[in-house]
DNA sequence: AAAAAAT
């Protein structure tokens, strides 16, 4: 049990907010972060996303500013004093969302910075002086060059999601900006794993970090229901189909590892009739930020993206993810399906192995420490292939493949190839439906009650699965519940 | 075999 945000010596402007905002308790990463931070600590931090973290360092973070007012500032020229790294766009906006909600009833100012939109704006407001900034990397460095971010008296640095921001490309980034801050400040470091990667970066720019971790890192929480069917590339689409009617789901995600095949399985399920959209990096920053809000609010039933989606993002009750491919880096399964049985609620994440995924799958089981069984998913209509089959067998990828799966390839690619679609559509009850304000989701059918167009073939939604297998393996250690 | 983040 955790304790409420009523014991913590926090300003009445914070706690006002907090008590707005309807929180009572705080969560375990609140409760064990918060007062390390309060007391000027560095911080190394394991989280999943979920669980609280903005709040664990907004919330201090704020306090010491509020405590610590710097001396003689002219007030139209306040420095940057805290500043938050995150590596996608929708996380920084999300995130600078809520710091402005912590920080409503104080003076402080915070402001949110990321490419794909307009330097004007954001010029405009570092102008007027800014304490908290939000960001991501490529965008604030263009700001440090053209000297409307001035960073050299920030006493906080966050970085979020510090694992990914390790990859190639972000990581000289990440240093340069590193370089520009005062030494002397307080450094806060999370991160989904502690990867040596990760040790050796917080070795070299925290000091005395405090550890604090509250879930298993590499675990996957034990309310998901997981499966991993075989399938042919064909059988994909129809296999989301099934199981988005078999367990009438509602919504769901869709992970793709490419952002052209995020883009042509998007348009391929909407022809399918289902209400879909797309994100990921080859959209308009506006066109991401839509989508993302089409599905928030319910007015789409699946959300088909890259793995820019995978970490943090804040949506509530996705009660299923899929993976239309299996992920590149292992880690990315565990973040993307950490979108689903979020706060004790159950989900189901499905992944859809092909026989190519055989390197990638031993990958995921070393991750994960355990066997993994894959299921068969049989289509009714298919000819019986003399092959045996108990519908569950561990993952060999044994089979090399043959010239039929070429050919299906080719007719795969000429079928999703990049043809215009028709100018006028066909009159469709989803498709024209008038638009909708929240709770839209609650009126909305589910995903899978949604109809082919008229005059359209759909896809053959006659799969089966040959036999039900309940939850495939089981997480190696079991993982304390996000929520208190 | 990729994505993300600057244009």
């Amino acid at each position: 049990m955790t304790q409420p945000y009523s014991t913590l010596a926090l300003a009445e402007p914070l706690k006002r907010a907090v008590a707005e905002m309807g929180y009572e308790n705080m969560t375990p990463i609140q409760e064990q972060a918060i007062p390390v931070v309060l007391a000027g600590q560095d911080v190394m931090g394991a989280a999943q996303t979920g669980t609280g973290k903005t709040a664990a360092f907004s919330l201090p973070l704020l306090q010491r500013l509020l405590k610590h007012e710097t001396a003689s500032v002219s007030p139209a020229r306040h420095p940057v004093r805290a500043l938050v790294l995150l590596p996608t766009r929708e996380l920084a906006d999300q995130v600078a969302g809520q710091v402005k909600q912590y920080a409503k009833y104080t003076n402080l100012r915070s402001a949110v910075v990321f490419g794909g939109m307009d330097m004007k704006p954001q010029v405009e407001e570092l102008r007027k002086g800014v304490e908290v900034l939000v960001a991501t990397p490529g965008r604030l460095l263009d700001h440090i060059e053209a000297k409307t971010a001035v960073l050299n008296q920030v006493e906080y640095v966050v970085l979020d999601e510090a694992d990914r921001m390790l990859d190639i490309g972000f990581l000289p980034d990440l240093q340069r900006i590193l370089n520009y801050l005062p030494k002397q400040r307080t450094t806060l470091l999370f991160s989904a794993t502690f990867s040596p990667e990760i040790k050796r970066l917080a070795a070299s720019y925290l000091q005395d970090p405090v550890l604090i971790e509250v879930a298993r890192p590499n675990t996957t929480a034990s309310t998901v229901e997981q499966h991993f069917y075989l399938l042919d590339d064909d059988d994909k689409r129809s296999a989301i189909r099934q199981v988005l009617k078999d367990k009438e789901l509602r919504q769901a995600f869709v992970f793709c590892n490419s952002k052209l095949g995020c883009a042509r399985l998007a348009r391929a399920l909407e022809r399918d009739g289902l209400r879909t959209t797309a994100l990921h990096g080859d959209k308009s920053q506006d066109e991401r930020l839509k989508s993302l809000e089409a599905f928030k609010q319910g007015e789409v039933d699946l959300l088909v993206a890259t793995d820019v989606a995978a970490r943090g993002l804040d949506i509530k009750d996705v009660p299923a993810v899929f993976n239309y491919d299996v992920p590149f880096n292992p880690e990315d399964y565990v973040h993307r399906i950490g979108r689903t049985g979020r706060a004790g609620a159950s989900g189901l994440a499905v992944t859809l192995v092909t026989k190519g995924d055989q390197r990638l799958m031993g990958e995921l089981e070393k991750l994960l420490k355990t066997k993994i069984e894959v299921e068969h998913l049989q289509f009714e209509n298919e000819r019986p292939s003399g092959r045996q089959n108990d519908g569950r067998r561990r993952w060999q990828g044994d089979e090399t493949g043959d010239a039929r799966d070429d050919v299906r390839r080719q007719r795969a690619e000429r079928r999703t190839s990049d043809r215009p679609r028709p100018a006028a559509a066909p009159a469709d009850p989803f498709f024209d439906k008038p638009y909708e304000a929240s709770p839209a989701a609650e009126q909305a059918p589910a995903a899978w009650e949604t109809q082919a167009r008229p005059g359209r073939s759909s896809v053959s939604a006659n799969i089966k699965p040959k036999r039900k297998v309940a939850a495939l393996f089981k997480a190696p250690q079991e993982t304390p519940s996000a929520a208190d």
